[in-house]
RNA sequence: GCCAACUUAGCUCAGAUGGUAGAGCAACUGAUUCGUAAUCAGUAGGUCGGGAGUUCAAUUCUCCCAGUUGGCUCCA
């Protein structure tokens, strides 16, 4: 029997295994980092026969994608079976290798703590050690069925019961016989480079009508360094927390007993935010948007109108006045459409683009609460565009332009997705149809790559989403742009064509940043906490070297202050190391510094956050520096600013 | 909402088989007048998340509540 490895023939005896014709094939080290064979679209344990009619079969390497997940998936085989041992009377139920490791659910006698990892891993590692092989078999399925019924398995049995085929395939590990697809490594001397990271609980098949199980989540790794590069990722991602540095850098916090899931700003936080918001509304302007602002309470009766109250109460609070249910707005279209529909409107009106900064709530579980990311109570940049079917398209692409511009500035590299008609859906094909190709045409039209995410619009109409990846490759979704016929109509907006007669328009929601809070959480862990200098609350802090240059340093302080770059001063007496390291800490763009030298020359000496020094500079040089600093994104974005 | 862990000074964290607590940083006071990531000394700061129970005695044990954190349809 002929067979192609890795474009080298190999006579191979009919009885093969996949592991006898890759080594056949392969050199001694390539072989020994071979965890599994490919044939076709097939992952095959070493262990098989060769598949008949199979003529070519390809080595999964350890450290390749595929390779590391069989690890991973060996790798949670494994710490079941070290469970097991520990634990004999744990129910097992299912181990799957995700993204980042595995995890494994189990039906404990009690749920496992963190304090069970040590012995848990020292079980895993003695597995490890003795090499032992993971042995597959294939077993008629009613057999199985009264095995692992006889075992006291319930979940495994219940699998087995979904499962068509009349075989199951099982592999064991020791004492440890699990079902399971394969394939797996061709014994546990691969697994070396492990962690057990968190428990969790998780409901059995994710259903929260099911069983409670305790989840073991770990990671696995071809090499060490891998490993530790990993954790040290984990670790990076702690340090910036933006929950972490919003307390460090005075930015913000919460009041958890008196107002969960609800952010109090402090001066600084709210600077970042007013400086924020300020720039928004000028770029909003620039492009045609006019700024309106709707009340935060409206009646129940409108939230019934709207199709709110059967589709989103849950998610929303009600309060009574003079027994009348009013509801607090968690979103601003209802005021919008109130405004636009206060008048008869012409065409000539349109499009109209209500903009706000509209504050909103919305009920979220308490276990979904997280920092800035996930509130109660946020600020979305949120606008309603209304206009003519004609005028969408190009209404669309502004849109997208504007995000694009906007996420340029900031620096973050961004993932567009348009979401088509889900199967619970209101409106006409044509609707749909028509609103759909308008949005994928302006991705075209200004050259914006994106995915289509079949079937995952709102019910009301297809969007664009817009997903910021963080510089920890985490994404986040902020902006979304929605088509909308639905309120139009239940809200019987119209305008005066051009012939008299009275035509429905188009309405678009759209949020850029999204939500104030989430976007601006994103960008602390994106930048660390260092602001850029345009956002930074504080651009520059003048310190001294003794006392005997306070008096200038307060001049120095005024006089930046009136060319409106956000200055202060630290004359407490402690050394410059001292100041200068607080400075850093603070994570302030300029420090300048001043001492005998300075004093002298009318100057200050100007070191930059990161410890880069710049020397001596006057005034002048200083705010002109600081200036184009702050302007400097806005070249990215094609933009232009200036906060004072 | 559900599961688990956690909640001690402004922050980060120690601590005791049940006998009402300690460090570092920060704050304040004083000395020091100093050149780019921490000068020294002193002072003050806590009903140990809230409530109830057991006990001679609870921050510690038990229960309830609140909040935080990590998870909760990546599927043999």
């Amino acid at each position: 029997m002929n067979i192609t490895v890795e474009g080298k023939q190999v006579e191979i005896p009919a009885e093969a295994t996949c592991g006898d014709a890759l080594k056949a094939g392969l050199s001694g080290k390539r072989f020994k980092a071979t965890v599994a064979a490919q044939a076709g679209d097939a992952l095959l344990d070493l262990s098989a026969a060769v598949p008949a009619g199979a003529t070519e079969l390809t080595p999964v390497l350890l450290e390749s994608p595929e390779g590391l997940e069989i690890l991973r998936h060996s790798t949670a085989h494994i710490m079941a079976a070290a469970v097991l041992r520990l634990f004999p009377k744990t129910k097992v139920t299912i181990g799957p290798s995700i993204a980042t490791g595995f995890y494994y659910d189990f039906d404990p006698v009690r749920p496992f703590t963190v304090d069970d990892f040590e012995a848990i891993e020292k079980e895993m590692r003695r597995i490890v050690e003795a090499a032992e092989p993971f042995t597959r078999s294939v077993e008629d399925k009613t057999a199985s069925i009264a095995r692992f019924t006889a075992k006291d398995e319930p979940y495994k049995v219940e699998i087995m019961g979904d499962i068509q085929d009349p075989t199951v395939s099982l592999y064991t590990l020791g004492d440890f016989i699990d079902l399971c697809r394969g394939p797996h490594l061709p014994s546990t001397a691969f697994a070396k480079h492990f962690k057990l990271l968190s428990v969790a609980g998780a409901y059995w098949r994710g259903n929260e009508k099911n069983k409670m199980l305790s989840r073991i989540y770990g990671t696995a790794f071809a090499t060490e360094a891998e490993l530790k590069a990993y954790l040290h990722r984990i670790e990076e991602a702690k340090r910036r927390d933006h929950r972490k540095l919003g307390r460090e850098l005075d930015l913000f916090d919460f009041h958890e007993d008196v107002a969960p899931g609800m952010v109090f700003w402090h001066p600084k936080g709210m600077l970042v935010r007013t400086i924020l918001e300020d720039f928004l509304r000028k770029e909003h302007l620039k492009r045609g948007y006019e700024l309106v602002q709707g009340p935060q309470l409206l009646r129940r009766e409108l939230w019934e109108r709207s199709g709110h109250y059967a589709n989103y109460r849950e998610n929303m609070y009600f309060t009574e006045i003079e027994g009348d249910a009013y509801g607090v707005k968690p979103m601003n279209c209802l005021a919008h459409m109130l405004i636009y529909g206060s008048a008869l409107r012409s065409y000539r009106e349109l499009p109209v683009r209500y903009a706000e900064l509209g504050v909103v709530h919305r009920h979220e579980m308490s276990g979904a609460l997280h920092g800035l990311l996930r509130v109660r109570q946020f600020t979305q940049d949120d606008a309603h565009i209304i206009c003519t079917p004609d005028q969408l398209e190009a209404e669309i692409i502004g849109v997208i332009s504007f995000i694009r511009d906007l996420f340029t500035l900031f620096g973050f590299s961004y993932k567009i997705g348009v979401a088509t008609r889900p199967e619970k859906s209101i409106g006409t094909d044509a609707d749909w149809e028509r609103a759909t190709k308008a949005l994928i045409k302006a991705l075209e039209k200004i050259d914006i790559p994106f995915v289509i995410n079949e079937g995952d619009g709102a019910f009301y109409g297809p969007k664009i989403d817009c997903r910021v990846t963080d510089s920890l490759d985490r994404e986040w979704q902020c902006s979304t742009v929605q088509c909308d016929f639905t309120l139009p109509e239940r809200f019987e907006l119209e305008y005066v064509a051009q012939d008299g007669s009275r035509q429905r328009p188009v309405m678009v929601h759209r949020a850029i940043l999204g939500s104030l809070e989430r976007f601006i959480g994103i960008l602390i862990e994106h930048c660390a906490g260092a602001f850029p200098t345009w956002l930074a609350p504080v651009q520059a802090r003048v310190i001294t070297v003794t006392s005997q240059h306070d008096a200038y340093a307060e001049s120095v302080c005024a006089r930046l202050r009136l060319a409106g770059i956000r200055t202060e001063t630290d004359l407490r007496n402690e050394k410059l190391g001292y100041k200068v390291r607080a400075a850093q800490m603070d994570k302030i763009p300029y420090v300048l510094v001043i001492g005998d030298k300075e004093l002298e020359d009318e100057g200050v000496n100007v070191r930059l956050f990161g410890g880069d020094s710049l020397g001596f500079k006057t005034l002048a040089e200083v705010e002109a520096l600081i200036r184009e600093d702050s302007e400097a994104p806005f070249k990215r974005g094609g933009m232009n600013y200036r906060f004072s």
